[in-house]
DNA sequence: TGTACATCAGTGAACGCGCGTTCACTGATGTAC
DNA sequence: TGTACATCAGTGAACGCGCGTTCACTGATGTAC
């Protein structure tokens, strides 16, 4: 007798017969759940495919178990950005530590942003191209990798590279990266120039206008611009 | 007898009962379609909400009409594109041409950009920040307007003020609109600093960025760098 | 040691909904004879 | 001038689908007595 009466599809389980999990520990069906929405984002590359249904099918469970562990398919969705949020930190702050400076780490910052980006674009997507308006835990998301950016332009600023606030500074170089990855995950059909180069070039343009711009006068002239900007040579 | 027996709600006719095109004018439904999608999409603020019968309703049409004039739903999402890349693109040309020198008319365009998209969030969300591999009518549709800034760009070496390719430079520049503006939209609810002055600096460093970017030396030390870009002043 | 029972982990089947799309049809109007 | 007919613009009703969610249930297992 199969335990799989459905008229559709049996679902695929992994590794032979699932078993139920024993007595205290029906928690451990969250983080499979959890796992399995990342694993059909990722693989999928699009979010509508991200059912209820579908991540049911892939950890070989019935459906209303997934509302045992996550009050609804929102719920679900918000805590696999959290993981992706994680994720994102923990990388920048690899990226960030291993560097011999501040402007080195900073780079290797955006550079890991951007990486990250695109090599997970739909969990990039969901986190950072979406309108959240669940501002609070998204904010609360945001911080921990955040803080860790903003941190490192002061310690830039303290090295004489930026001057100004590091939030706002920060916030810049945000922008910068976010529009490099998301552009290029948007558009990929695009004639980019070569990933890695063009990706590195622009996270150097975008430090560098920071700097730079807090040095120049605004107001000037054209030619007058250009003969500040040859100073630099 | 009413002409309305569905059960659901009547369609709301904006100025009385609607009238069938005469003969050969059936083609100018197509536009009133088209602007009921257009004004969905700004209206609500998702693009979930422009179904089919949503359009059709607004319209004061049956559903199946839609079909006489695009050949499925894709095809009024396309044509919808096609509409607020045009209305992109006069925008930038509008500011691009007010402007005394190619400096400003450059940041004049990345600003019309930014506010373009704030102004016009799900339009811009649609055509800008959601994955297309319609990849062939997406690249004509953004080329026209990039061919605009690609030639300001080449306008602004001309003047000597930056180096290098303009398709690259130019790329390089919508990246870093397109980065506030869509970070903007996205995350609403971040402590952003005053808007306009926000994404006029936004701009302006990026433009700094690029023509001071060709002029460093990227191997240089970071107290050396910080001597370089203190020459500015 | 045995057993009744509460708890826990999970299931099967159904709910109503809105979606894109299609089919056979209606009725007005211009045109050929 | 009259009339049959082709064409055009548009409709009503239904199709099957997948979705999120809920309800009443099952059956194993630890625990109190």
């Amino acid at each position: 007798m199969s335990r799989c009466r459905q008229t559709r599809a049996c679902p695929p389980v992994s590794d032979g017969v699932r078993r139920r999990a024993p007595r205290g520990r029906g928690a451990e069906l969250r983080g499979e759940i959890l796992q399995a929405a990342m694993d059909l984002l990722a693989e999928t590359g699009d979010e509508a495919a991200v059912s209820v249904r579908a991540v049911a099918q892939r950890v070989g469970v019935s459906v209303p178990s997934i509302y045992l562990h996550f009050a609804d398919k929102q719920d679900l969705m918000d805590a696999a950005s959290g993981e992706v949020f994680e994720a994102l930190h923990r990388q920048l702050r690899a990226a960030g530590e291993a560097a011999p400076d501040p402007v080195s780490a900073l780079c290797a910052q955006g550079r890991a942003y951007v990486h990250f980006a695109l090599a997970n674009p739909e969990h990039y997507r969901v986190v950072m191209m979406q309108l959240h308006d669940a501002a609070q835990g998204s904010m609360t998301n945001v911080g921990a990798g955040f803080q860790y950016l903003v941190d490192s332009v002061a310690a830039c600023i303290e090295a004489g590279v930026f001057e100004g606030e590091p939030f706002e500074l920060a916030l810049g170089l945000w922008t910068a990266a976010h529009g490099v990855a998301s552009l290029m995950l948007a558009k990929p059909y695009l004639p980019w120039p070569e990933r890695d180069a063009f990706i590195d070039r622009t996270i150097w343009r975008a430090g560098v206008g920071l700097a730079a711009a807090a040095r120049l006068d605004r107001d000037a002239s054209v030619p007058h611009l250009v003969e500040r900007l040859d100073r630099l040579r």
